[in-house]
RNA sequence: GGGCGGUUAGCGCAGAUGGUAGCGCAUCACAUUGACAUUGUGGAGGUCGCUGGUUCGAGUCCAGUAUCGCCCACCA
């Protein structure tokens, strides 16, 4: 790092220059390698691996912040940490990006073929796949590219395919027939979790279906007409005495004539609708089951393109047509064949792909599942055990709950991109062979399904450390990894996932910790997306901030109990300004470093002041490590905002500019001052790392640790508990304080020295004494006169009572009398009622029994405290009459 | 239908084990050659959604209730 001249440092920090400075010193000094072969203890975080397609929005910025704060933090605390990188392929995103890509020269995948097309996705996202993570650099991201991973690696898709013949053997993955939610656009097979429900406003429609050979009809109701034409039975409940006699006979399906039996089924509720219900199984869940209880074989009426299907069960009509028009249509035939018997309007839920909006079909088809009953048990059981800590604790229920009524889940994806299912078919038998190869690709075909692409996010933690080979360095040093920081939106896509398959596979869970943040909103609490056009990037706010500032802002607005963020640009402002703050303090600090030594700071040598910010900057520091281990991380950044801004700028550095007037204190204030800001920079490192790192290398210093970064993070130590010296100061402050508050209500202009009287009691006065200096500068006092309750100066003075220190201040001439007496007034009821209150709590027996001792000293010397205040502000009022 | 979260100053939010209600922004007054106006000093502003209960004492614990939001399940 070329150092800069303190003299030409500018007032105001400029973070862009700063950060970019700043990386390439950590990345020229490769600051961000683990090192498996290291002794020390692991600390390992994999990152949530961002899609390949994917756009650095406001929550990686959270996301990978929180992550770079432990990460830093353990780094800094002795532990070998490592943060793995990497990014995911993202089927059907990725997928979609390269196709619309086509679309534009006028092609289709089709045109291409399967191996072109895949050939093209991946140069796609080789170009692509280090645009995210170069972003996370922006960010300042410690995490360690050497070891970058890919899903679809070979690494990975080793694991893939270890798993899947794994789990195949075990009987844990099947193929079968089952309804699936298939979306017409993506043309694939989605997952449960991957459908989101929207109530629609639709219809009822109620349509007769007439007995066969005998005069009567049944009418069902029904929102999907279009499916007549799938129907196989009418369903009643066996207990509708309506319907009872129908039971058993046979009725026509309208338009087509189609001959289908009256069942009898538990799962019709009588009272819904007419109380009868058609069965469709080839296009509903329910209906699929009802027809399995009752061995109807499914009738296909809509394809994969969600058109009406060209066969002899669809009416001729109506074949060709897509599912909207072919209700349309159909209800128009029903209606002219007086078989439409009313129409009722319901709002009901309509199954939506979560990735295009376009409404799902639920479709019988072929796809491969995971059987996820008996491999749920070992994740179920690693929570409820406490082998995995979710923080906030309120998540573990919703986990479990999932968890414990977990449904199979479909793997299989109709698409080119992603891992291809290892399973092999005979060309002339068909017959089907699982394995990590293809036995002979002259004779096998690969199934063309590809598998969900968190399956092998599932994988992730130990798939990027080198698993299946449990041999490998990095598995066996970092895996399991430690904390996992995320969303909860995708506690069941993911974590639930990962969770199982370490289990499963690794035998350990694969993090002990699972940290969920809230979600990032607008200003309005309105999600973030594109297409309501209310983002914000945060790459923006990098260049109009700064990203510690981004960072630190961010930070701060983390609740321990991981509420939702709002945010706005302006709320950067606080991080910057935060920023600028430190950086100006320390220009300050540096500016007055000459002739300082590097040797430590002489103990027998400290003010009152001295010990007190030590003191403090003693418990900061132990509150920071608290906070932190707690993932209390928003109260660490306001702990140290608290620390820094208000008692080491604002009290701290005013005093020490005292100090160093003083040739006797000088070079022990400036070793003090130079502590302090080291040991604050540090603190405040794993939040704001550049500004921390571009200060402390400007700081004179007896260490051969080349960066902040690598430097050792400050924790409680013993020597710097001075309690005793922290009240005294505090008190001080008060009387500062006060001073300068009774200045400003009798409109005493700063550049007025005033004389003051102390009452002091016991061994106040020489603590006093000893502050004199401070009190001078602080509260612009000319003299200070100690005296005690028979000597003060009554005639011509306005008083006020500090602590238990009386301050006498000559009447200035321009007073608001009135207006002072109505101030007074309203503060001496305030304090009445304040009395009163603790004087009820003292004549309590029971407080007295029950109070901690300390409290009721408090509680006394308190009233104390508020008689003598009373009788001065009565004296005051009175003077002012 | 089940579960979860919010409700505290004008706005945005903190308030572990119950003990004198805090922070940031905004606001008002004062201060400008001195690290910093992305600043300093001081002030004003709250019966902690509502009702009951436990307790000497409740923003904090319990019961109920209102309201906003989220998640899960889903009856055609």
């Amino acid at each position: 790092m070329s150092l800069t001249k303190i003299e030409d440092l500018p007032t105001v920090y400029n973070a862009k220059e700063t950060e970019e400075a700043i990386y390439k010193f950590w990345e020229d000094n490769e600051c961000f390698k683990a090192n498996a072969k290291s002794e020390k203890e692991p600390y390992s975080i994999v990152i949530p691996p961002p899609n390949v397609t994917g756009v650095l929005h406001m929550g990686h910025a959270l996301d990978g912040t929180l992550q770079d704060i432990l990460v830093r933090y353990h780094r800094m605390s002795g532990y070998e940490t490592l943060w793995m990188p990497g990014t995911d392929h993202a089927g059907i995103a990725t997928q979609n990006v390269v196709e619309k890509k086509l679309r534009q020269e006028g092609k289709t995948r089709f045109d291409l073929g399967r191996e072109k097309f895949v050939e093209l996705t991946w140069d796609w996202a080789n170009e692509h796949k280090s645009a995210i993570l170069n972003q996370f650099k922006r960010l300042g991201a410690s995490f360690d590219r050497s070891r970058e991973r890919f899903t679809l690696d070979k690494g990975c898709s080793d694991a893939v395919k270890e798993v899947f013949v794994k789990l195949y053997e075990k009987d844990l993955i099947y193929k079968g027939a089952y309804i699936v939610n298939w979306c017409p656009r993506c043309q694939s097979a989605i997952s449960d979790i991957e459908t989101d429900y929207e109530t629609e406003k639709s219809n009822l429609w109620e349509i007769s279906y007439s007995l066969k050979n005998e005069p009567g009809a049944i009418v069902v109701a029904t929102s999907r007409p279009e499916t007549i034409y799938g129907d196989v039975a009418v369903a009643v409940n066996p207990n509708d005495y309506k319907y009872k006699d129908l039971i058993g006979k046979t009725v026509l399906i309208p338009l087509t004539g189609r001959e289908i039996p009256i069942i009898a089924d538990d799962y019709v509720d009588k009272t819904f609708g007419t109380g009868a219900l058609k069965i469709t199984p080839a296009h509903d869940p329910n209906d699929y089951e009802v027809g399995k209880r009752h061995n109807l074989k499914p009738i296909w009426v809509i394809d994969e393109q969600g058109k009406m299907k060209h066969c002899a069960e669809v009416h001729p009509d109506i074949q060709g047509l897509t599912r909207e028009e072919a209700r349309k249509k159909t209800v128009e035939l029903l209606q002219y064949n007086n078989s439409l018997v009313r129409i009722v309007p319901i709002e009901h839920n309509v199954g939506k792909c979560q990735r295009c909006n376009t409404t799902i079909e639920p479709l019988l088809s072929e796809q491969w599942f995971v059987r996820m009953e008996p491999l749920a048990k070992a994740a179920i059981e690693a929570v409820e055990s406490g082998k995995i800590k979710f923080v906030p604790e309120r998540w573990t229920k919703n986990y479990l709950g999932w968890m414990t009524n977990i449904r199979d889940w479909c793997i299989s994806r109709q698409l080119w991109w992603g891992h291809q299912i290892p399973a092999y078919y005979n060309n002339e038998t068909g017959d089907m062979v699982v394995a990590k190869q293809n036995p002979d690709p002259a004779k096998y075909t690969q199934d063309s399904d590809v598998l969900d692409t968190w399956f092998s996010s599932g994988l992730w933690p130990f798939s990027t450390m080198g698993w299946p080979n449990t041999e490998a360095e990095d598995f066996k040093k970092f895996y399991p990894t430690s904390t996992l920081v995320t969303g909860f939106d995708i506690i069941f896509f993911w974590v639930a996932r990962m969770i199982t398959m370490g289990e499963e596979f690794t035998k350990k869970a694969p993090f002990s910790t699972v940290y969920i943040h809230g979600l990032i909103r607008d200003e309005n609490g309105q999600k973030m997306s594109k297409s309501k056009g209310n983002t914000i990037d945060p790459v923006g706010i990098i260049d109009k901030y700064g990203c510690d500032a981004l960072r630190f802002t961010l930070t701060s607005l983390c609740t321990y109990g991981g509420q939702d963020i709002k945010i706005s640009d302006e709320k950067f402002e606080y991080g910057r300004n935060f920023a600028n703050k430190i950086w100006n303090a320390s220009r300050f600090v540096l500016m007055n470093l000459e002739g300082v030594d590097n040797n430590k700071i002489d103990f027998d040598n400290l003010t009152l002041a001295d010990k007190w910010i030590l003191n403090k900057l003693n418990e900061t520091a132990k509150e920071t490590n608290e906070n932190i281990k707690n993932y209390r991380i928003g109260e660490m950044a306001h702990t140290l905002y608290d620390f820094f801004w208000n008692s080491y700028c604002d009290w701290y550095v005013e005093i020490a500019k005292i100090q160093l007037q003083d040739e006797s204190l000088k070079l022990n204030t400036q070793r003090v001052l130079k502590y302090v800001l080291d040991m604050t920079l540090r603190l405040l490192h794993p939040v704001m790392p550049h500004i921390t790192e571009a200060i402390w290398q400007l700081l004179p210093k007896n260490t051969d640790v080349k960066a902040i970064m690598l430097s050792k993070f400050p924790i409680y130590e013993e020597k710097f508990a001075f309690t005793q010296e922290n009240t005294q100061m505090e008190l001080v402050f008060e009387t500062i304080k006060s001073l300068r508050n009774v200045r400003q209500s009798f409109n005493i202009p700063v550049s007025t020295k005033i004389n003051i009287e102390i009452l002091a009691e016991n061994n106040e006065e020489d603590i006093f004494k000893k502050v004199e200096a401070y009190i001078h500068r602080l509260a612009r006092v000319e003299g200070i006169k100690y005296v005690d309750e028979n000597h003060k100066t009554q005639k011509q003075s306005a008083s006020t009572v500090v602590s238990s220190s009386k301050i006498n201040i000559p009447l200035a001439g321009l007073i608001d009398l009135n207006e002072e007496i109505k101030r007074q007034t309203k503060k001496l009821e305030k304090i009445t009622n304040e009395k009163n209150s603790l004087l009820a709590r003292v004549n309590n027996e029971k407080f007295m029994s029950n109070a901690k001792p300390e409290l009721i000293e408090q509680t006394k010397s308190r009233i104390e405290e508020i008689i003598v205040q009373e009788t001065t502000i009565n004296e005051l009022i009175n003077s002012l009459k």
